[in-house]
DNA sequence: GCTTGACTTAGAGCGCACTCCAACTTCTAG
DNA sequence: CTAGAAGTTGGAGTGCGCTCTAAGTCAAGC
């Protein structure tokens, strides 16, 4: 049976609202959708399959005027010269998609010495509040400023 | 020595705009940072490296509200509360990034595998140019369509 | 004294990616 | 026949994160 859904059931399916399906579709990124009679769009599979790698291109940062350079080219079909440049765009941007991600992996590094820092702050700062009624106690030994 | 830059010089050394440094400053993500007789800034190593900090976390996609609140925290001091807090937010984003790696891991794969189609589409549209003249032979086995 | 250039401020403007609104049509159920 | 649910459109509005402008201050060099 070939699928085939009303702009609700599209949003509930991919994720996107329909505001942003009809947007989508007004700015070039979706191919006009097809109608029923009273002018309701009917999502098709492939409809949904495109929209689902859109969403991948926009997961990984890809902006969407760049989506839409993509989209106008593959409405050209499979020409040699639009086949090169969308392979083009996806190497690129595959390369910035690496990038990123050795990137936040780093960060991310540096988020978990970070949260093994603040344990250590928070154990001064309980013994230090413990210590707190009898306030005779010297500043413990343990770091008690943090540079961020 | 203790450095002390201009605010160009912040610019140059963190890879943000002055305009950005002030603004940043005017929200509450810096701490009023100090000033010369003539009320220009100087940014301290310590202003640089909270900087360093607020870019990583930016990196990793925490939004500027969300960096405020932290630097918030950052400004009550030590307290327990304030460090607990501190720590809980970068461990609720910590789990975050390590979502957004995972599905962005998920997504350059998809990227790299499609790549490998446009490969194989690529040779197809040039046996198919190459063949054009003499318009006599069958489409090729290779698949012409991809679909998206 | 005058120009140049680096800084200052408050506040306006911008690009992105939606998101919502008002007014309208069309179908279905009661 | 009517009410309501679900769709349609063009266009306005929103939130984010800057980014820029205009008008002014200040110090150094000619």
């Amino acid at each position: 049976m070939t699928t085939s859904l009303t702009i609700a059931q599209a949003a509930e399916a991919t994720g996107l609202s329909v505001h942003t399906l009809r947007y989508y579709e007004r700015i070039g990124l979706l191919d006009p959708v097809e109608r029923r009679d009273n002018r309701h769009r009917r999502y098709t599979q492939e409809d949904l399959n495109w929209i689902d790698f859109l969403k991948k291109l926009k997961a990984t940062g890809l902006p969407v005027r760049a989506m839409l350079h993509y989209a106008e080219l593959r409405r050209e079909g499979n020409t040699l010269e639009s086949v090169i440049e969308r392979k083009a765009m996806l190497q690129a941007h595959t390369l910035c998609v690496q990038h990123t991600l050795a990137e936040l992996q780093e960060n991310l590094a540096v988020l978990q010495r970070k949260l093994v820092l603040y344990d250590e702050l928070e154990q001064a700062a309980r013994a230090a509040g413990a210590r707190a009624p009898c306030n005779s106690v010297p500043t413990p030994p343990t770091p008690e400023r943090m540079a961020p």
